[in-house]
DNA sequence: GCATAATGGTTATGCGCATAATCTTATGCG
DNA sequence: CGCATAAGATTATGCGCATAACCATTATGC
């Protein structure tokens, strides 16, 4: 392949990741949020209360982040911790009414997200482009192939 | 918008970044570089000797993290941090030729990066692709529209 | 020509991520 | 059973990023 062309599309994933990751951080930040914090709400609101490795697992992150990340959602009182009867290894967590709230408002916030990351994308463009993203995604998970 | 199409794009971005940078790090690992080194190091390979404003602004990263980085470079070699003898608030951050073999060795890793990140995209997707990427990440930079 | 603003860097602090090591509980197999 | 191994979670540490506050220097405008 081109050493030019794969220098672009690096770059390019690398700069579209700090400025995508900062202009969240832009609109969470009146929620009293960090970025990254909100894919773990939006997932609990998702599929309900989870195992931490079960949540490690929707992120996509190792569980030391979930651990950290979880415990200042708790202290943020978003988030509730509990051990697990079934398995007294696991704490399952789950959102609190105010984590729930927020959830609403997440969700808000991304559409505008996703708005202005697309401007002026063509309509083709923007039915094909989540299917090119996880496609790069999964190639590039080392889990899946190695 | 659809809230669903939102929200699997911004997750799809999310999940990318996390990705591509997990990938990238093990790659830069075997040189004894971190993940964001690497552009450092390919920037100035590019372009030659620059002012740490210069790099912040190529990098799309604030002065103090091009502060920590350059430190860390400087003390593995790779960089040499001088006074601008033209202004004396100024340091000019260049490539020493450890650095240049680096920069060298990046670039092959990042072709191998680049084809796993694209296998199986469609040729025409891989022609638009750096394109698109582009858009995004100049829709979502705050610094040219706010 | 001097006060004021703007620019370049650094320090301090904090968050999200990572890996490595450790502890506890579950589970599989002889 | 009992014991080795696997799985869930945490602690410690380190890096890349951010913002806020501060200092030193350069540029600006009356």
């Amino acid at each position: 392949m081109d050493p030019e062309y794969a220098d672009a599309l690096n770059q390019a994933i690398r700069l579209l990741s700090l400025r995508h990751r900062a202009r969240a951080a832009q609109l969470l930040a009146p929620l009293g949020l960090h970025a990254g914090q909100e894919a773990v709400l939006l997932e609990l609101d998702r599929v309900g209360p989870l195992i931490q490795a079960q949540l490690s697992e929707a992120l996509g992150c190792e569980p030391p982040s979930v651990t950290l990340m979880t415990r200042k959602l708790e202290v943020s009182g978003h988030i509730r911790r509990t051990p697990d009867p079934a398995d007294k290894r696991a704490t399952v967590v789950a959102l609190t009414d105010s984590g729930k709230a927020l959830a609403d408002q997440i969700r808000e916030l991304w559409v505008t997200l996703a708005e202005e990351t697309i401007r002026d994308l063509p309509a083709a463009t923007l039915r094909q482009l989540p299917g090119i993203l996880h496609t790069m995604s999964t190639n590039v998970d080392g889990k899946s192939s190695a």
